[in-house]
DNA sequence: ACCCATATAATTGTCTACAATAATGCTCTC
DNA sequence: GAGAGCATTATTGTAGACAATTATATGGGT
C-alpha cells in the first residue's frame, strides 16, 4: 500500500532548477504548463506556481499568453551577476565574522564535508546542489532574510550562467576554497575571509567562457546570422 | 455608459506599495485577501497574485496559512538594503557612463524636471513615485532585465525602510542630487557620476534613524518587554 | 478563577471548468 | 503559385467553488 505522495512547489522548482543546472534543460525551451503537469502529476495551478518562483530566481522568463521559457543569460548579465555577488557575499562573509557561534561553524565544517564526499564519488547533481548550497548556508546562519533571499536569486541565476557559459566539464566552486573560507571565519579574521571569498568567486568567474565569442544557441536568428 | 474597468495585478501592488511608502499602511498589518479583493473590486485570485509580486519585493511577509503582513524591517535589514544599492547602482552607473545615447539623456533630464515640479507643488504621492523611478530609470537604460528587476527590488525594500526609519517629514532623494548625477554621466565622468551617486546614498540613508535606539512598534512583545 | 478541550468561524490553499489569447494550417482569391 | 483572411487548435489566464488550516469563542472540569 504506497500512499500516492505529492510533490509541492518547491519540489518542482528544485527540479526544474537542476535539469537546467545539469544542461538538460537547454535555454529557450518553452515549459508547458500542461506538460508539467502531467510529468509531476500535479494540478496546473501548481505548476504555474512553480513557474512564477523560477521568474523570480531568473531561470525562467514568463511572456504573457505565450507561456514561460528558459532564459538566456547574456554575457553582460553574467558578469553583473557575478560583480552583485561579490558585493553581497563580501557583505555577509563581514557580518558573519562579526557574529558567529560554535555551532554555526559545526553546521558549516559539516556541509563542507558533505561537498567533498559528493565531490569524490562525482555525484553530479549532490555537487551542484552542495555548491550552491553553501553559499546559502553562510547567508542563513548570518540571520538576515533579504541577504538569504538575495543570495537564493544569484545562486539561482548562478546556475544557470555556469550551465550556458562553462567550458570544461569539471564543476567549479570546489570544497577546498570554501574550507579556507570558513577556517578564516572561525578565526574571526574578516579580512582574510573576505579576500578568499573574493578571489573564490572570481575562480568561478574565470572558468567560465565570458567573452564576446558566438555561442551556439537556440536562437534562430542569432544561429543563422552571417 | 462608462464601462467598468478593471484594475491589473501591477496596479494592485503600486497601489499597496504607496500605501505603504505613506505611511497609511503600517508595518505589522494583515493584508487580509478577501478584504483587499473587495476593496479593488476583482477576483480574490488576482489579489493573490499581488501579494505574491509584494512579497518578492520585500514590501510584505507570507506566512503559510496565516496571511500577508506588511513587513518590518529590521535596522539590520536596512544597512544590509543600503550597502547592496550602494554596489548596484555604482554598476548601474558605470555601464550607464559606457554607453549612453542622446535620447537617453533627455528621458533622465525630463524626468529630474517632473521631480522638480512634483517637488515644488508639495504631491507626495507624485514626489514618491518619481524619486524611486529615477533610479529605475537608471537602471532601465542600461538595458540589463537583471539590473532592472534588482533594483525594482532594492527601491521597494527602500520605500518601506523610509516609512518605517525616516525621523523628518521631508522626503529625501530629492531631484537636485540627481540632477547632479545625470550630468555626470552626460560629460562620460564615470568617476565623478559614481562619487556623487555614492554620496547621494549616504545622503538617503543618513536621514533616517539606524540608530539601535527602541522604536514604536506594532509588535507587542517588543513594546511591553523592559 | 484558570486552564484545557471542543466547536465554530474566519481565512487561506487548491482544483477544475471555462474564457481569452495567440499560433498554426487551410482555403480561397488574384 | 503566393498571399491574405479565416477557422482550428493549442496554450495560457481567470474565477468561483470547495477543502484544509488556523484562530477564536464557548463550556466544563479542577
Amino acid at each position: 500500500m504506497t500512499e500516492r505522495i505529492e510533490i509541492s512547489t518547491q519540489q518542482i522548482v528544485e527540479r526544474v532548477w537542476l535539469s537546467i543546472a545539469e544542461r538538460r534543460l537547454r535555454p529557450g525551451v518553452q515549459l508547458k504548463e500542461e506538460q508539467l503537469a502531467s510529468i509531476f502529476d500535479v494540478s496546473r495551478a501548481r505548476v504555474r506556481q512553480a513557474l512564477v518562483a523560477l521568474e523570480r530566481d531568473g531561470l525562467v522568463t514568463i511572456i504573457p499568453n505565450r507561456g514561460a521559457f528558459v532564459c538566456q543569460p547574456s554575457v553582460d548579465d553574467a558578469k553583473d551577476v557575478f560583480h552583485v555577488r561579490r558585493c553581497v557575499e563580501r557583505r555577509v562573509v563581514e557580518r558573519l565574522c562579526e557574529a558567529n557561534s560554535k555551532a554555526d561553524l559545526t553546521r558549516l565544517r559539516n556541509h563542507v564535508a558533505k561537498e567533498r564526499l559528493a565531490n569524490e564519488k562525482d555525484m553530479t547533481t549532490d555537487i551542484i546542489k552542495l555548491s550552491g548550497g553553501f553559499h546559502l548556508l553562510l547567508a542563513e546562519i548570518v540571520g538576515s532574510d533579504f541577504l538569504f533571499g538575495t543570495m537564493r536569486d544569484l545562486i539561482a541565476r548562478t546556475s544557470l550562467i555556469t550551465a550556458v557559459y562553462r567550458n570544461n566539464n569539471r564543476f567549479n566552486c570546489g570544497p577546498d576554497e570554501h574550507a579556507e573560507i570558513v577556517e578564516a571565519i572561525a578565526k574571526g579574521d574578516a579580512e582574510k575571509a573576505i579576500r578568499l571569498m573574493e578571489h573564490h568567486l572570481e575562480h568561478v568567474e574565470s572558468e567560465l567562457d565570458l567573452n564576446e565569442i558566438r555561442r551556439p544557441s537556440n536562437d534562430l536568428r542569432a544561429a543563422l546570422a552571417f
